[in-house]
This record gives C-alpha cells, sequence and structure tokens, in this order.
DNA sequence: ATTGAGCGG
C-alpha cells in the first residue's frame, strides 16, 4: 500500500539551477568512484564485505535514475506497507535523517549495528538480525525503520542477494504538478548507493544554493499519533547534524580545509558514525569543525526558529509575515506528508542577521495563518552531558580525563552530586564548552569506544545537553535581590550590608545562617531597592572573592529567584507571569556572558535548585544588551506541550489552538485549564499532567540556546547518541533507553524538582482572579 | 539514578 502523498513539497525558486548543479556532479560519479560507505563493520560483518565491492549494472542503473531526479528517495521496505520514508533535498541528508528519526527495531535487535567495538556479545547480536524479523516489526506497525540500519544490516548478511532483499525505491523528480513518481524496485545495495551518489551530488551546492536547504522530510511513523509537539526540537537537531555532516562534506570550501573532492567525500559518507580507531581527533579534524562550525553559526544568525504555527500554513505564509521586517531567503517548513500538513515549526532564513534581529524584535508573536506564533533564535549547544561516570569520581578526576582524550577545552564541569551519598555523584556531568565547535570537537572525541571515566565495562554516554530552563525575562527584569553564594561565613548581615552596599541601596539582607532551612550557611541574599542595582551587583561580586584576608571565598552571585507575587509579576497585561512555566531553554555555562564569568545557570530557580539567571549581558552580546529584560520584555511564546502528556493530550493539536496567547485569561488548550498565573508554582506544578510549555520563546534573545525543551514522549527518537552508536545499556529493550524519560516520569520529575519545594502548594492568586497588575512584588 | 546543585521572604 503506497501511502506517500504526492504533493510537491518544495517549490524554491533557484531549485533548477541547484538542481542542474545536481546532476552535473552526479554525473561525474561513476559508481565505481562511490566509496563505500562502510557500514560499521563487526568482525563478523567484515567477511562479507565483499558484497559490497560487486557492482553490479542494474543497481548502476538505479542510482543513476536516483541521482538524476532531483529529491526524493523514497524507501519503502518490500512486502511492507505503511513505511515509508520520504527525504527531500538534501539528498545527502537522507541517511541521516532516516537514522536519526527511526528507532531502532525492537529488543535491541539491531541496536549493536553501528557499533563496531561493541562486546562480543554485541557481535554476536548484530549478527543474528534478519532483515525479515525487522520487516516483521515493520509490518507490526511497532516503529519506523531506519532504512540505514537496515541496509548495513543487509551488507553483513552472508546471504545477501539481490532477489532477496529488494527494496522498492521510489523516484520523484519535478515539481509542483509536474511532479512524477516512479517505482523501481532494487536491491538493498543500491539504495546504498543512491543515497551514496545524492549525497556526493549536494556537496557542490549546499551554502551557494540555498534552495538546496530547502528539505523537507517525512517520516511516517505509525506508532505515533501526533508527533508534532516533540518534533521541533529533534528534527532540529537532525537539522544541525545533517548540516554538520554536509559541511563537512564541503570542507574543502573552507579556507582551512584543503581536501581533495574525493576524500572529502569519502569523509562525509563516513559521517558521524565513524568510529575509528584512534585517540585523537588529528588536527585537520579539529580544523574542519571549526570551520563547520563557524559557518553554522553564520547560518544560524540569519534564521530564526517559528513555532506555533497553524499546521495548515505553507511557506508562503510564513515568507508574506516576515517579508514584512526583512528580506526573507528561505523557508524552512517541516512537513508531515503523512497528514500533509507542517509540523508546527519552521526556520525562515533572511538576507542577513539584521534582518534576523529585527524580526526578533518586531514579530515576536506573528499571526501567521490566522493563528500567533512565536520565534526564537536558532542557536548552538555549548553543552555536552556524560554519562557513565564512575561515581566516585571528582570532578577533577573528570578533567583529568578528558585532558587524557585530549580535551582540554572544558570551561566548565557539572559533576552532578548524590545528594545522598556524601562525596558521590550521580555519574554524569555536563561539560561547558565556550563554543558549539568546542563541544562538537569534544562530542566527536567522546564517542570513541575508548572513552571511559571509571565506570567498569561501560564507556561514556556523550550528548549534547539538554537546555535548561530560564524564566521569564521580563520576571526576572524586576528582581531585585541578589542570591549570594560563598559568603564568608563569618560575616553578619552589617558586614554583608557594608560590602555590598555600593552597588545601591539595600533594603535587607538575609543570610544563611540566619535560616533554620538552609542546609549551607555560607550564601545570603542581598536585597536592593531596585532591580539596576542587583544586576549591577551580580556582575561586580561574581567570581570575586569575598572576605577579610582570613579566609577568601570565591563568591557566586545571580539574581534571586523570583517570588511569585501574583500580577507582580506580570507588569501590565502583557506579561510573563507564568513564572517557571516557560520553556526558554538555556544551556548553562562558565565564563562567559557576564563579564567575569557566568555561574552555570540552571532552570532558573525553578527547580529544585533555585537557579542563576544566565542572562545579562549575554552571550558574547550578540543579541543583548544589558538592558534587554527592562526595556525590552518579550511577550511569551507558549507552544506546545513539553513533556508527556497523560492519555489524550497528545492526540491532537487542536487543543493548541491560541497556545501562543496569553494574558488574556484565554486561548490556552481546551482541554487544560487556564493557567492562574502563580498556579504555576502551585497548583499547576503540582498537578503534574501539566506540564510546562516547551515552546516558550521569550524574545529568547537571552540565554536561549535552543528553544525546545528535549524531554522526550515516547522513544521514537533517538538523541545523537544513539543515533550514532547505540550503546548496550538500555535496561529496557522495549522502551527505547532510559533516557526516554517517560512522560509521566518527566512530569512528575519536573514538576517536583523544579517547583515542587518551594512553590508547590502554594496558593497565590489567579490571575485571572486577579490583582490588578504592576507593582511587582520583586526583591 | 545516564540530563544539573546551591535560594528567604
Amino acid at each position: 500500500m503506497r501511502t506517500r502523498k504526492t504533493d510537491s513539497p518544495k517549490s524554491g525558486p533557484g531549485k533548477k539551477a541547484a538542481q542542474a548543479k545536481k546532476e552535473a556532479a552526479a554525473a561525474e560519479k561513476t559508481p565505481e568512484a562511490t566509496p563505500k560507505s562502510a557500514p560499521k563493520s563487526t568482525p563478523k560483518a567484515s567477511g562479507t564485505k565483499a558484497a559490497r565491492g560487486k557492482q553490479s549494472t542494474p543497481k548502476a542503473a538505479a542510482v543513476a535514475e536516483a541521482a538524476e531526479a532531483n529529491v526524493v528517495v523514497a524507501a519503502v521496505i518490500t512486502d511492507s506497507e505503511v513505511i515509508e520514508n520520504t527525504v527531500e533535498v538534501p539528498e545527502k541528508s537522507l541517511e541521516k535523517r532516516v537514522r536519526a528519526k527511526a528507532k531502532p527495531p525492537q529488543g535491541g535487535k539491531v541496536a549493536g549495528m553501528s557499533t563496531p567495538k561493541e562486546t562480543e556479545t554485541t557481535e554476536e547480536t548484530s549478527a543474528k538480525i534478519k532483515v525479515e524479523e525487522i520487516k516483521e516489526d515493520v509490518e507490526e506497525g511497532l516503529q519506523s525503520v531506519d532504512t540505514s540500519i537496515l541496509q548495513e544490516e543487509l551488507l553483513k548478511l552472508e546471504d545477501t542477494s539481490d532477489k532477496k532483499y529488494e527494496t522498492d525505491v521510489m523516484v520523484v523528480s519535478g515539481e509542483g504538478p509536474e511532479i512524477e513518481e516512479k517505482n523501481a524496485t532494487i536491491d538493498a545495495e543500491a539504495v546504498i548507493e543512491i543515497k551514496q551518489e545524492s549525497s556526493t551530488a549536494i556537496k557542490d551546492a549546499p551554502e551557494a544554493n540555498p534552495e538546496v536547504n530547502n528539505e523537507t522530510v517525512t517520516f511516517r511513523d505509525v506508532d505515533v499519533k501526533d508527533e508534532s509537539e516533540k518534533d521541533a526540537f529533534e528534527d532540529q537537531q537532525i537539522e544541525e547534524e545533517i548540516e554538520r555532516d554536509s559541511l563537512k562534506e564541503t570542507g574543502a570550501e573552507f579556507p582551512s580545509a584543503e581536501k581533495g573532492e574525493g576524500e572529502v567525500e569519502g569523509e562525509g559518507l563516513e559521517g558521524v558514525g565513524d568510529e575509528e580507531e584512534g585517540s585523537k581527533l588529528d588536527a585537520e579534524e579539529q580544523i574542519q569543525i571549526s570551520d563547520m562550525a563557524k559557518a553554522r553559526k553564520i547560518k544560524k544568525e540569519q534564521e530564526i526558529f517559528v513555532g506555533g504555527l497553524d499546521r495548515d500554513a505553507v511557506e508562503d505564509d510564513l515568507r508574506k509575515a516576515f517579508e514584512k521586517v526583512g528580506e526573507v531567503v528561505e523557508v524552512r517548513l517541516h512537513k508531515d506528508y503523512a497528514t500533509n500538513k507542517n509540523k508546527g515549526f519552521a526556520f525562515v532564513k533572511f538576507a542577513n542577521k539584521e534582518h534576523v534581529a529585527r524580526a526578533l524584535e518586531q514579530m515576536k508573536n506573528p499571526l501567521i495563518r490566522g493563528k500567533r506564533c512565536g520565534i526564537a533564535p536558532s542557536e548552538d549547544n555549548d553543552t555536552l552531558f556524560l554519562g557513565n561516570i564512575c561515581n566516585t569520581w571528582t570532578k577533577d578526576a573528570v578533567k583529568r580525563k578528558l585532558r587524557d582524550y585530549g580535551i582540554d577545552s572544558v570551561e566548565g564541569i557539572t559533576l552532578v552530586a548524590d545528594t545522598q551519598n556524601e562525596g558521590l555523584s550521580r555519574g554524569f556531568a555536563f561539560l561547558e564548552f565556550a563554543c558549539h565547535a568546542d563541544a562538537m570537537a569534544a562530542y566527536k572525541r567522546l564517542q570513541k569506544p575508548d572513552v571511559i571515566f571509571g565506570h567498569p565495562e561501560r564507556t561514556a554516554k556523550v550528548a549534547f545537553g539538554e537546555p535548561l530552563r530560564e524564566p521569564d525575562p521580563e520576571v526576572m527584569a524586576q528582581v531585585k535581590s541578589v542570591f549570594i553564594d560563598g559568603l564568608p561565613p563569618y560575616w553578619d548581615e552589617d558586614q554583608v550590608k557594608e560590602h555590598f552596599k555600593s552597588y545601591g541601596e539595600i533594603e535587607r539582607v538575609v543570610l544563611a545562617r540566619n535560616m533554620s532551612t538552609a542546609k549551607r550557611k555560607d550564601f545570603g541574599f542581598v536585597n536592593f531597592t531596585n532591580h539596576e542595582a542587583a544586576v549591577t551587583c551580580v556582575e561586580g561580586v561574581n567570581d570575586t572573592e569575598l572576605g577579610d584576608g582570613k579566609s577568601k571565598m570565591k563568591a557566586r552571585a545571580r539574581l534571586a529567584n523570583p517570588l511569585p507575587k501574583t500580577q507582580a509579576v506580570k507588569g501590565g497585561m502583557s506579561g510573563g507571569f507564568r513564572i517557571g512555566h516557560n520553556g526558554i531553554g538555556v544551556y548553562s555555562r562558565f565564563g562567559r556572558g557576564f563579564g567575569r564569568g557566568r555561574f552555570p545557570s540552571n532552570r532558573a530557580g525553578f527547580q529544585g535548585g533555585r537557579g542563576f539567571y544566565p542572562r545579562g549581558r549575554g552571550r558574547g552580546g550578540r543579541f543583548s544588551h544589558a538592558s534587554d529584560d527592562v526595556e525590552m520584555p518579550y511577550p511569551e511564546f507558549h507552544g506546545w506541550r513539553p513533556y508527556g502528556v497523560r492519555g489524550g493530550r497528545r492526540g491532537s493539536t487542536s487543543g493548541r489552538v491560541g497556545a501562543f496567547d496569553r494574558g488574556h485569561g484565554r486561548g490556552f488548550p481546551s482541554r487544560r485549564p487556564p493557567y492562574p498565573s502563580e498556579g504555576d508554582f502551585g497548583g499547576h506544578f503540582g498537578t503534574t499532567q501539566f506540564g510546562e510549555d516547551p515552546y516558550y520563546y521569550g524574545g529568547g534573545r537571552g540565554g536561549l540556546k535552543r528553544p525546545f525543551s528535549v524531554i522526550e514522549q515516547d522513544s521514537s527518537y533517538l538523541e545523537p547518541t544513539n543515533r550514532i552508536r547505540p550503546r548496550y545499556d538500555l535496561p529496557d529493550p522495549l522502551s527505547g533507553g532510559p533516557r526516554y524519560r517517560d512522560s509521566l516520569g518527566t512530569s512528575a520529575l519536573y514538576s517536583r524538582d523544579y517547583y515542587g519545594s518551594d512553590y508547590g502548594g502554594s496558593s497565590y492568586s489567579s490571575f485571572y482572579g486577579g490583582e490588578p497588575s504592576g507593582g511587582g512584588y520583586y526583591y
């Protein structure tokens, strides 16, 4: 059963040129010249490697045909209905996307296949994989198929033959009404070759031809009804990955990467998944990474993320909307061909970053297709998650080990402590880097199979960190109190006041010493009479040493957690009263942002621990001004639900209508009670099924690194590490692994940790019942 | 316990 939609997803001007270019590139390629993508081979598989070498003419023909086609290669597993993977330009992305989107076949059957250096048992496991099994899974509708994995497996099977493992490939060419589809049945290898051809073809033109980036991908995940809510994040992740590869492939275009075409290509085909021995990234690789990161950054700066789109919105709707504020160069609307609708988000690329800035200024909540949306900058993640660390290790041990692996660019390590057991960690840490390039380089290095952090029989897990949350800028802009960690314990209130009075008029000082509740006694609060003084204090004090010479202590200062005082927060009608309810993604970082470095932020105070607000003269000054918070409050952007949703929540998009409306007492998802403003702290957070909005983009220019919450509802998405190198540490094969926190668990976790202890249960007056706004009960 | 600790009123 063919279910593919026939509409043409793309319609970019200049596409023809790109196509021509691709064709030309493809023409130059001979099948023989195509380096085998060399799916990582296990020892067992190596015996069958020969199969890869053989080139058959029918295949070549199919390859040629596909390469000629301007875009889509849809792979359908023979005899299986339903499953299709349709990928549009850039073709090179196909494999990556498929891999990224699909979850591996059940039970870890495939789990090891891209992890050549796994244990003996693993190899055996993967050797047992049969295509039929995969097909069964497909037919059962249990999951989508990771065709790249399938292909790899096919190649490993001793008896792989063209006959046996045919795969339907749908080639779509043309555009608009002239779109033409052809089905061709070819063998699995040919599919791979097609992919390879495609990927080589695109390398000629990525940045030069923006339209080739006008990709849209669709996957028919039969086990998911409505994926839209999680798609944004994963798609961006995937986009990034693709982009990374794409840039990598075009390394030759970058000044410092002087690879020959063949090499570049080979390199590119190896992709992220390659797992060569070798302990360090070589210099060239480093350079490449840094180059692509630069290019990436530039590209990212030229675009914005648009979320909360009406599902029926089309590229043109976006274009029209944003043309008002800048020259729109490209609209990448992510679509779901299964439903023939968009996925609710898009990336809009502008001519330059000034236009981006303007858009961010003026189009905070654009009305597109009649629906209020939200926008955010598109940014990078500089934080790595490192798991599987022996829990007795100290931060220093981690740091040393990282050095052993040649990673010395870490700017900060947050080794998460085990609160129960003094001195032990919870076995994971966050590594902060100065930039995405550094993080990426480290990521690559840590991917290698020799990376072990003391955990017996376990390689470390590496991934990009999930975003932390940031409080509403408007709210933070009113905080007058500074939380200071590392106050000399012998200071009393007066001494503290004396020490900080230079920053502004101090209303009051509260020391932990005098708090019965405080576990530590080395922190305190300095309450100024105005926000500016608090900010000044934070910047002045942070990372300086305090003390009278007896014992100096390095202090860390942050704006204190805002006190959720009703409307106070609202500062009029516009504003972010939903403290702790927003979903601004923030990656904590050290030593950046604030002049003297910065304490790692966390969920900005709405986590069991109150956070340090990472904003300020944010992020290298790219967008922020110190006054941002004050002068330019960003309206909220409430989007989809973040975390899991209890039954039914996820089933439809209708409940999301008006999700971005706020402050008017209406427009919230129908199944969700209107937010009482502080109910977010109280009732709301106590009620775990109502999670935070993941797509809150409060203008995002502050610490927002990624406008998503990454928490997954189900396990059909693989995070980077998994895509690249599945591990065997997934205790529950059916769950997709422990990293996929289930919705309720997640919800509960967040509810408790973020908001529970401090705010939970408190009853604050409802916004809807509310007191008049204004005032601002912040300290 | 493989996605973050530390915050009063």
